[in-house]
DNA sequence: CGAAAATTTAAACATTTGATTAAATCATAC
DNA sequence: GTATGATTTAATCAAATGTTTAAATTTTCG
């Protein structure tokens, strides 16, 4: 933890960074504050209580997390090919030097009301974003049999997202260490776009 | 919970379902208990303690899970094309069944102690197995920038599994109900097998 | 049946945990 | 310097939580 932060921001630093670890249940108010440096009762001073502390980091960090891929997603100046390129890089580099992001937004949205979580995308859906309608084009022309573009994004998504969430699974089977596996991710910065390619046209 | 059960086994039923839906730590023993229509103590007297039942639980769960990975990737009688046809089609409807599974692992496994889930797998790599003897045939004779296998069997299971873990996520951003979901993931066993064959080859 | 073993229950225990309080300390403005 | 407000502290509270105990009940088996 840097040190110009005051107390305030010291509590929501260390916070998220137990929340996005260990998740709401199994971080205690008491591993934030010892952890931070600060009186126990600090935490309920500046944010009322844990859960208040918890909703307002969790707003943040799904809020940062959806709009930088939606604004990819929606921009009308790249194309399909440009936009998953930018994805791979952009999502494998943040999600590198903050592993947890994925697993924490995945998690605590299974446990808690999505009404919470509408604010968020404000009403807004994939189906209307630009990239939607790229894939429409390029896909629903030529075949019969054409694929429902939501699977594509879906796979950008897995192909990205998911090494890091079963990252423990994967270490435990291939016995690779912290060293090779960010050099995998490095590689599929390249991949990654080009199996998107090949399953668009 | 069907009738059949004995007082032990709606435990163990019950648990692993709460365990598997919200993790350790947010699963008390009194909802067990209440779940189970026991009374508390009675996990106590059958398991020893919570922590010694979620282990049992997990190791049962992780084991059954990887055994059948294991099983598919190391027949020497299939083809590649068969073994990805084969996993997407059996760990799609296992998933289907309980789609919990692949969250519960991931998550259970960050926290936990690798040595402990090192009897799982007992020793064995993905290395070890025959699916990658196969896919350095496949891919490293005709391209000098010939891609690591073990790329292609993330891919695998990526594609596979991510869209379970990620569904909250998906369903808010897409507004997909169930049925759209689990129609989309009956398109995705004939649709993965193809995407994985296209890198291969 | 009736004794022994297995199972179940209600109650309680010891910790943990989120939150609050009232006093102490510090910073700022006059 | 002093008064006022903001911040920090130590202590405590009340509820939640994992576990244990001892008694009650049911089951097993001669």
């Amino acid at each position: 933890m840097s040190q110009e932060l005051n107390t305030e921001e010291k509590i929501m630093e260390v916070a998220k960074s137990l929340f996005m670890q260990r998740g709401f249940a199994a971080t205690k108010t008491r591993d934030i504050a010892e952890k931070a440096g600060i009186n126990l009762a600090l935490l309920n001073y500046y944010y009322r209580s844990k859960e208040k502390l918890f909703n307002k980091i969790m707003m943040e960090v799904m809020s940062v997390f959806m709009k930088s891929i939606f604004k990819i997603f929606e921009d009308k100046e790249t194309t399909l090919e440009q936009k998953f390129e930018l994805l791979a890089i952009k999502y494998i580099d943040r999600i590198k030097s903050n592993p947890d992001i994925p697993n924490f937004i995945i998690n605590e949205l299974r446990s808690r009301p999505e009404e919470f979580f509408d604010k968020v995308i404000e009403g807004r859906k994939l189906q209307d974003l630009y990239i939607y309608d790229q894939l429409v084009e390029r896909m629903g022309q030529e075949k019969v049999d054409a694929i429902n573009p939501i699977h594509i994004m879906m796979n950008c998504m897995s192909l990205t997202l998911f090494p890091f969430v079963g990252k423990p699974m994967l270490r435990l089977v291939t016995g690779i260490d912290n060293a090779e596996f960010n050099a995998m991710m490095e590689e599929r910065k390249k991949l990654i776009p080009l199996w998107i390619n090949m399953m668009i046209s």
